[in-house]
DNA sequence: CCGTTTTGTTCAGCGTCGGCACAAAGTCAG
DNA sequence: CTGACTTTGTGCCGACGCTGAACAAAACGG
């Protein structure tokens, strides 16, 4: 009989896969720096490089723009094919949906918002926004290699069904990555080959965190904590060693019961003061005693008045005191984690903006020891974070075999 | 110029530390399972087993104990060779310390305790656990490759330095790890080489998550969460996908200070009720209303309390609280972390094997949604677990590259 | 202009692993 | 008992990724 194998690692330059993410998140601008990021020799790196190049994935200019003043010959300069392929992106959160095409390193190569016109099905509003991300596919032709939807809950792996969309109104378990491939392949979204691409779905600020620290506030962060409040409820994420940690069904990084306010607001969960009540849009208004209007989102109005009102003591004892929670539980999740820098995102990255010192001491007093102690705490810095975590995921494959996903 | 390069991947056969570490933890007992463990073929495989077995890891018995009742050709039996290299694995805790010899396999070859007669200095104690592992050496005459300790405090790195070792009495911030291989090199430890054994040190319940995880009830797990007690305070350890969380600084899984009770005791860190005060051996003795003696340590009162008076009213209702308690904070940690399963260890595990429903009930109730819900949690099943783990995470060098290490 | 420094490329060689053929050692059917 | 079948172990060869060294190229400085 002849032996067959289960394929681990597949074949292929092994090295492809990391070279490529170094180029990808900006950490590898020239073919010497990438030799030393790998750890090859030059030959090895230039032979990498090439191969990218051959794959369409890359781009090298022989002549660097910079000359810069050291000495020696300089070196070419490697970037992100301009006109290489894409992944399909979405995004849908409580006022809407967008979709885009991003490229490799980041790159938003098109766009298309779109409003919550459909009726609030699972069904309909994937196959809407696939239909604009086909449509920006259409438009400019561009070859597409994957696909990812971000949305405002708690995805279970491996079902790939939303735990609870709260604030979508959607069905808790809805299958949200089986529709999103369904809707893909109705919509002709293809690869190269013809057959349809691999759709992914995830929670929104996992996918923000996963952009964050490939292009964002938590570059080069070893482990990075992510913590963002958009509507309702508190979000957190986890990215180890360059990988989201999902946990082992998709439910790790629930943060929104955490107690911050023992004597606090009762909770769905059975418990009082959870970060979920104490620190979201809606505390924060009717800390500030303000009445939440319908018209536009929660998040919005908590900015405005955040922005407009700052001096006004209400507003600003308001804020001070869902930052000292807000506090309270990142110390506690630091204390569990003790990742090495936190990105705050939604109202929370608003209210750092607002006060730094005012967190960053809370924070410091109630987390142990040492560095953990002075941990960096940064506000987002991506625009549509969520939607470049959701192409982030989708380029995933590529980046971990370029080979087996292209050639 | 010649080329230099900063090797990340070391030459040598890839295959063989992912191999020693299937044998080692048991899930490669024979040739065709190490092929189909691997994702290798059989040839690959074979060459392997015989590099293993030529550096006297492991052993091939060519005539297995069990016929089995499959057809084709028996497969050969691997085991770890039962006279092959050791590890020096040390424990402190409060009450003593132990030393021992430890093969591959978490074999405990040798082991010697110890009381506590000398000072209780950090580096009069680590002299004399080292200097009776020496003693162990000496007379079994077994080749060192590592050693490994574990102590009751969290250890920062990239210092090595012990940041809480409070039942110790010892200074916060003692260097333990350097007075580990102070002691080692004075002792005349050294390994095959004749050079001084390279020497680790890890939080006790740390080091016991890694044990058990490879050879104890944590086996298989793919993200494995422990929490334990066993004087004062709360231990909490993760390994994610076989590897040790220790986060960025050596300080995750600090859980002690979790608020699982609003309006309990006042806690040296500043809040109320943290699982520290709450849930350790002092509390349940304090709900069960009994004085602590300063005879024997607070674990084996509490154990001896709730072993042989478990039907007293008093007790049980106490031992309920703390359950209650503990079910709390571990909804908490498995909200954030998504584990897999969960270990306990120490008093907790006591009290699980008391009255397993009802922890599992609490935990159920308080952590969100689906298969997280029902997430195992079980007893630590191994003896010193501590101590097998300290080795464990001495050997890790030697599963990580066997070639680099010996030959 | 030539030496120095750094970068890029070509080429031979080595080591690991896949694929295949064959041998070995058991079960099962008759 | 014998022969077909199944599964395991091993020897051999080639593919291929990578190293190491030599050489070429592109800048700077004296």
């Amino acid at each position: 009989m002849t032996q067959t194998r289960t394929p681990r690692l597949e074949r292929g330059r092994s090295a492809l896969g990391p070279a490529l993410a170094l180029v990808h998140t900006g950490r590898a601008p020239t073919r010497a720096v990438l030799t030393a990021e790998l750890g090859v020799t030059r030959a090895t790196a230039g032979a990498v490089a090439a191969e990218l190049e051959a794959l369409g994935l890359i781009q090298v200019d022989a002549r660097p723009a910079a000359p810069a003043g050291s000495q020696g010959r300089p070196s070419h300069r490697l970037a992100i094919a301009p006109d290489g392929p894409v992944v399909l992106a979405a995004q849908i959160h409580a006022d809407g949906f967008r979709a885009a095409l991003v490229g490799l390193g980041g790159r938003m190569v098109a766009t298309a918002p779109g409003c919550m016109t459909v009726p609030a099905d699972p069904a309909h509003i994937i196959d809407a926004v696939v239909e604009a991300g086909a449509g920006l596919l259409r438009e400019t032709g561009r070859r597409c290699l994957g696909a990812g939807l971000a949305v405002p809950s708690a995805v279970a792996e491996p079902d790939g069904t939303a735990l609870n969309p709260l604030h979508l109104s959607w069905p808790a378990g809805a299958p949200v990555r089986a529709l999103f491939v369904e809707a893909l392949a109705k919509s002709g979204v293809h690869g190269p080959d013809g057959s349809p691409v691999s759709g992914v779905a995830g929670n929104d600020v996992n996918l923000a965190a996963l952009a964050e620290h490939r292009h964002g506030a938590g570059r080069g962060a070893q482990h990075l904590l992510c913590v963002a409040t958009g509507h309702r409820g508190v979000g957190g994420a986890l990215v180890l060693d360059g990988r989201l940690h999902t946990g082992s069904s998709g439910l790790a990084l629930e943060v929104g019961h955490l107690t911050v306010n023992p004597a606090g607001l009762p909770c769905h969960c059975g418990s009082r003061g959870c970060l979920d009540v104490e620190t979201d849009p809606l505390a924060f208004l009717t800390a500030a005693g303000r009445e939440p209007g319908p018209e536009v989102s929660l998040l919005q109005q908590s900015r405005d008045l955040l922005r407009s009102e700052y001096a006004d003591p209400t507003v600003r004892a308001a804020a001070d005191l869902i930052v000292d929670r807000l506090g309270l539980g990142l110390a506690g999740l630091v204390n569990i984690l003790n990742p090495d820098r936190v990105v705050l995102g939604g109202l929370h990255r608003e209210l750092l903006d607002a006060d730094p010192e005012r967190l960053r001491a809370v924070v410091a007093d109630r987390s142990l020891w040492g560095r953990s102690g002075s941990v960096p705490i940064l506000a987002a810095s991506l625009d549509h974070n969520s939607l470049v975590g959701a192409a982030e995921a989708a380029w995933q494959p590529v980046l971990d075999d370029p080979l087996a996903t292209l050639g």
